[in-house]
DNA sequence: TTGAAAGCGCTAACAG
DNA sequence: CTGTTAGCGCTTTCAA
């Protein structure tokens, strides 16, 4: 089919270690035989097969990388930062979407590590100790991004406890006197990594714990009906954190078709900050996270395992609490 | 290092040949010795190593896709369909970014074809005779999404010519006398490929062709500014047309900072339908471009042409024109 | 400086 | 039904 190192060899009348050293800039080759090798590779528009060279080298220079799901702006833009940067030491990435099924997560990493990526990047929807050992036993250097499976594998993200403390002192500072926290359901634990809505629901409870507040939450897919029937009985300034900015827009956009005004009737805060809240008014308030950022540093750090570096098991990324109209 | 099928055979004192049998599934094999081998290599958690399956059966059941940025919104949503379908085949996605850059797009192309994808789906950024001639001659099974390289080239997209004619009508029954069509550099289209935008713009100068309607072109990055210019001398009722939502969102963010107020003092269009429309106020009007659809589409006939079958060269899959709140 | 040979781990073809 | 062999296209090692 098409042109291989062996043809060059013949036509040059080399062997094909010649043909290599020529090639691949390796020293010791006669200046002479290396510029005729090239002319005949460039003439014949030679390209090296990268299968076969993963082969023999026991290296792909690919990375694989699991996420939930690129319609999420979080995870396109998260994955575009990883992209840019894995470009530049010539990597490739293999991007697969589980969609929060923690069954195709496992059989998408299978698949990534039988492939043989160099290493994983991965936000994961699994977790218990079972996972933590799968992952161990994979052998392959990895980086987990946003939820946390165990201290011992490294992780990159915010620290979202904190974050979710910081963003309730700004909605007091705004004298609310009644806070909802929205959330996906946290009672899936178990079954479900939800690292970071647990770090921010904890981050909320902790930091409301005896300031006589009144607060609730609303952890449930349902929750724009949950937060209908709060409507009615407001007798106090209220404000709806929302543990991701999505969460957020949905509740406005309802909001807005029922002529209810934010921050008028209501404030609402996000997570997350994503690139779209430019377009959105009322300017939402939310917790930016720094999602190139992570995306570049969890590259650097996963090549740096690549290599046998050492690494910092866990690195937090530094968050920004945004101030909006939406409060 | 990890288990091999050599390390089957040897310990269950059989070929090669034969593990290979019970592994994937072949015939000719003694139920009694497939069972023994599959139950080895289950214990020993055996994995076939892909990039040597690869190697030998000369496909790597993984296709590469260059696009512009998965930021912008049409790529994300593109890209996620395109994965969600390749996963059903069991294939694998090489997403990469080209970034608006001809010879970054170029250098892509080639390490994907280097990694022997059994096939490309892109949405290029170059143009010309020479790279039709380049497409060609990779003699990888191809297909080109949005902006068409040539009529020989098997393109998915929607008729965006009859797209933009379709919503100059909108916008002119909702009786607006001024149209201006805001799109990126046309003048530039011997360099790059701005297929989409042209034929819009055919679209939109034809459609208004002899219809004593004023319309204009702003077609120019700095088409805020371009369009603030326009403001202060209305005299007829103005709709501005945009080659691309996001166009029609910045916009509508300026004006909104501005207090100008759409549709009350000008109208707005946009185009592709891009999903954070829903979280908008007012609702966009746009010309819905079914990229989910695309992304199938793309997908399915890639592997049709991976199979050597015959497609269709072009296809035009249905648009619909959205109206909204801002005419 | 160059060549020859072995090997990466798998599949495929043929012989038994 | 099973084993043997060759080969995918490259890198690497050792010898010349």
């Amino acid at each position: 089919m098409s042109i291989t190192s062996k043809d060059i060899a013949r036509i040059c009348g080399v062997s094909r270690g010649t043909v290599d050293r020529a090639l691949n800039n390796k020293p010791r080759i006669d200046p002479k035989t290396k510029e005729k090798i090239l002319k005949v590779a460039r003439e014949l528009n030679y390209r090296p097969d990268l299968v076969a060279r993963s082969l023999a080298k026991g290296e792909t220079m690919s990375i694989g990388v699991v996420v939930f799901d690129i319609r999420n702006r979080y995870f396109a833009q998260l994955v575009n930062a990883i992209e840019k940067e894995a470009k530049k030491y010539g990597y490739l990435l293999n991007i697969t979407l589980q969609e929060k099924d923690p069954e195709m997560e496992i059989k998408l990493i299978d698949n990534l590590v039988a492939r043989r990526v160099d290493g994983l990047i991965i936000c994961p929807v699994n977790k218990s100790n079972n996972f933590e050992k799968y992952l161990k036993n994979l052998k392959v250097p990895l980086i987990v991004i946003g939820n946390m499976v165990s201290q011992d594998i490294p992780f990159i993200g915010i620290d979202e406890y904190q974050a979710a403390r910081d963003a309730v002192q700004l909605i007091l500072s705004k004298n609310y006197r009644n806070i909802v926290f929205v959330c996906p359901p946290l009672h899936d634990k178990e079954k479900e990594n939800i690292y970071s809505h647990e770090q921010r629901y904890k981050g909320f409870t902790d930091e409301l714990e005896g300031k006589y507040i009144h607060y609730e939450i609303i952890d449930n897919w349902d929750y724009i009906n949950a937060v209908d029937k709060l409507l009615p009985n407001l007798s106090e300034k209220t404000a709806l954190l929302c543990s991701g900015d999505t969460f957020a827009l949905e509740i406005m956009k309802h909001l807005r078709k029922k002529n209810i005004y934010v921050p008028n009737h209501i404030g609402i805060m996000g997570f997350d900050g994503i690139d779209i809240l430019d377009y959105i008014t009322p300017r939402l308030a939310t917790v930016y996270n720094p999602v190139d950022t992570i995306g570049v540093h969890a590259f650097k750090n996963l090549i740096k395992l690549i290599k046998g570096e050492q690494i910092e098991k866990q690195v937090f990324i530094e968050y920004k609490v945004l101030e909006g109209e939406s409060l």
